[in-house]
DNA sequence: GGACTGACCAACC
DNA sequence: AGGTTGGCCAGTC
């Protein structure tokens, strides 16, 4: 269903567990666009539904989003989600793993 | 209806 | 090792 690179980017994105975190450029690829990491956080900033969009970080670990980069940094660390000392999210043990069915063709 | 922009990423210099 | 450019497509003016 969902023939929308955006209703993908948001079936992902809805999928993200507790604690776990991804990058804009890793749900592009999961979902088998390599190149549409950009559409993944303009999917985002439509702020479409009640997704977990502090969820989904910079692949550096970096939070992007202006002035709720901030916002979404406490809502990481309310998760649990660990951070490294420069302020970004460890990714190197947050990163979640998307499975291949939730992406729905 | 055309053009510009945009929560990014990876390659190239 | 760091900075700049290209690329991609949908939404907005």
């Amino acid at each position: 269903m969902a023939g929308s690179f955006f209703q993908s980017v948001y079936d992902v994105v809805a999928a993200i567990p507790y604690g776990k975190v991804v990058s804009y450029g890793d749900i592009a690829r999961a979902i088998g666009y390599p190149r549409r990491a950009r559409f993944v956080g303009f999917a985002m900033r439509a702020c479409p539904d009640h997704l977990p969009w502090h969820r989904v970080v910079m692949s550096d670990g970096s939070i992007a989003g202006g002035e709720f980069a901030l916002v979404r940094e406490m809502l990481l660390r309310g998760e649990n989600v660990p951070f490294l000392p420069d302020g970004r999210v460890d990714m190197k043990r947050c990163r979640a793993v998307i499975a291949p069915e939730i992406v729905k063709s």
